[in-house]
DNA sequence: GTTGACATACGATAAGTGTCGTACTAATGT
DNA sequence: ACATTAGTACGACACTTATCGTATGTCAAC
């Protein structure tokens, strides 16, 4: 699968929020202030490429993300893990930790999935 | 700082790996199958850049990684949980093992990161 | 039915990346 | 000395991304 870049993902994020959406709505909805054709041809660029599905039935076309936001949020983890830790997801997880809140539900559910991984893998 | 591209990440991990090296030791450590000067080039623009420190006392210049490896992954790490992951660590975490095998040893350490943060944050 | 508001479509542009070919330069061996 | 070799420098090219201006279409309201 195709990767979406930096302004995709921006533009995913939101009609992961949002749900089904007009480009208007996340033209509005965007942080950054880029004009409106732009992200037009952005979300059509996008429909080409099979990250958005878009339906013409109304009068403004509605949008709609075609890949899973935690399917997508893994593929990129793994990506990353491939290209810059030689396989070891160790350096990932202090980097992910290092530079965010995390909250002690988060860290509960992380070490619930550490504990899933090792059982599986016995 | 400017995090760097796909081939000059793949660059920098060969220069991590091998410590300072010239143009032609990298190009044929490098798996890919480019041209001597597009590696050449590459690195030149790393140096530009600042990603890379150069050494010309020698007939071949000498090239070295001016970023270390582990701020570098952090950097990545955390660029990607901000773009992708709205602050929150626990998918990357969960992509990151679901992507590539986890030594019990490293299952450890990470589980010894979760405590030290934990520590910390109280 | 003409006008205005709003939507889409369609280039066009500028910057960045990855890729080389070619030209030039310096050392090496005969 | 001269040819060969191995290195750097430089410019060119195709591709992608991000960005917008302009043209064109359509519906609604007067």
């Amino acid at each position: 699968m195709q990767l979406p870049t930096e302004a995709e993902l921006e533009i995913l994020n939101i009609l992961w929020a949002l749900g089904p959406s007009t480009v208007r709505d996340v033209h509005t909805a965007s942080e950054k202030d880029t004009g409106y054709t732009t992200i037009l041809k952005q979300m059509q660029v996008m429909a080409e490429k099979g990250l958005l599905a878009r339906s013409e039935q109304f009068r403004s076309h509605v949008y709609e993300a075609r890949i899973a936001k935690e399917q997508t949020q893994r593929q990129l983890a793994r990506n990353l893990v491939r290209r810059a830790f030689d396989g070891s997801a160790k350096n990932l997880v202090l980097g992910a930790l290092s530079s965010q809140k995390v909250s002690a539900k988060d860290l509960a559910e992380i070490r619930s999935i550490l504990d899933e991984y090792e059982k599986r893998s016995l």
